[in-house]
DNA sequence: GCAAGGCATGAATCTACAT
DNA sequence: GATGTAGATTCATGCCTTG
């Protein structure tokens, strides 16, 4: 296990899960593929001509819901696994998939503790007038089964937070990952489709861990989960498949490692 | 069907639905049992000792999630069916059912809209400080298939309705039911455990239908669907098991037009 | 240097109509 | 019916340019 921390590792998620042993993980933190079925090759514009660049990557696509709920399903079971019985786990969705994952989640036995809104102060208005704005996503907090009562959680530091008051499933309000904090290519397109912001992680593992404790991330994407770990003093790790978000997040934790010393 | 307008049918959802022609009804809302799974006869104290009343009637009791789900399946799939394809159909739930819920709706094929998080302005706050206050239900909003696109919604009343701003899914903020909008019995205790406030109703009718149009409610409870409705120049038409609850809900919409002659 | 305004852009299940 | 193209539509934020 040791030999891991502080580390991302290029591979699928459910094999490399596999190594790691039962009870071991304090916090899991995942930001799985929405599966949002949008159409291949369409492009919405703006009124001013502009395109609208939609998630329509690979790793979104699955032939039908049985696909997504057979790979949901596995990385679930193998974070249940994983998980210590005083440990969390959280997973992000919206609409297109947080109903199946949340499903799944309760047929494998982890028991809700929350389920938490983040409401976006700045998202993308609906363009053509026939739905409301899509304006948050949900995350579940769950524990390992019903039994598992000794789960960390800091509600006076999150009281603290929220201005003395007790801190609701609806008072996560952050923008969305843009300006200097969103990662850029070479040619100053975003790097990632879905980078998350730091603030939304790191209400997560305020919340849910202490210092040392290792926080597990089966979907690294750009990093964010081990950026806030390393800044916060959790131990990490992370699985990533695509080739280039390794890189990407890899470098993103060296840079901030040496920006920080 | 005409026979039927503005009346409270006593019987099961389901078999009552079975009645319904295909493709009759313009819009459903449908506030279904919760599966809360309180311990039974459990009950919280308050700090200074009052009594905290759970909802643990026996409509909210199933053996397990199959016999949850089992019952789900089908009293969707009939309101499936009576949905016009003009029509939406609407369910609010929480955390311990909407998951399953939605998950049963996307298999059978109705398509989503939004989920709509409806924020409440002075829900119960957490005794124990071992969770986020719960201060939200979460209402999905769904045509009969993807491809019934020309739907029923009043954008432009809803954006009136919220300062000239297009209305999003996190600006249902409404206080619960309470005061003298709550119906009370001859001992002034709550009529009904779940009854539902005014309001939300009432923006999900606004929203989603025109004068004249069909309403149905599966689980009319305490009648609040058959009050607004009434109340906007809908047409109505509901289902309620208990006959406790029929007549609650019948007297007080005979009360309402009454009052309002 | 500072204020004002221009402009780009965000996990998006788009709609209507013609062919 | 399936497929392709044109059209109408939006809000908050932050960076950057201009004055």
């Amino acid at each position: 296990m040791e030999k891991y921390f502080s580390t991302i590792i290029h591979g699928d998620c459910i094999e490399e899960m596999k190594k790691i042993p039962d009870n071991s993980v304090d916090l899991i933190f995942a930001d799985p593929p929405y599966y949002l079925q949008l159409p291949k090759g369409k492009r919405l514009k703006r009124s001013n001509g502009t395109e609208i660049i939609p998630v329509d990557n690979d790793w979104d696509s699955f032939e039908s819901y049985e696909h997504y709920d057979t790979f949901t399903h596995a990385w679930i079971s193998e974070c249940q696994r994983i998980l210590k019985p005083t440990g969390t786990f959280w997973v992000i969705g919206m609409y297109h998939n947080i109903f199946r994952v949340g499903t799944i989640m309760q047929n494998l036995g982890l028991w809700f503790l929350n389920d938490v809104i983040w409401v976006k102060t700045d998202a993308l208005p609906n363009l053509n007038g026939r739905r409301f704005t899509n304006n948050h996503e949900t995350l579940i907090w769950s524990v390992k089964s019903k039994d598992c009562k000794k789960y960390t959680f800091n509600y006076e530091l999150m009281k603290k937070m929220n201005g003395g008051k007790q801190m609701k499933d609806t008072d996560w309000i952050f923008g969305l990952c843009r300006g200097n904090e969103r990662l850029k290519d070479e040619n100053g397109i975003k790097a990632h489709p879905t980078q998350k912001p730091l603030k939304l992680i790191q209400q997560v593992i305020l919340a849910a861990s202490n210092k040392g404790d290792v926080v597990f991330d089966p979907f690294m994407g750009s990093g964010t989960t081990a950026v806030v770990a390393e800044a916060l003093g959790r131990k990490w790790l992370g699985v990533e498949r695509d080739e280039k978000y390794v890189h990407l997040a890899i470098n993103r934790v060296k840079d901030f490692i040496a920006k920080k010393v």
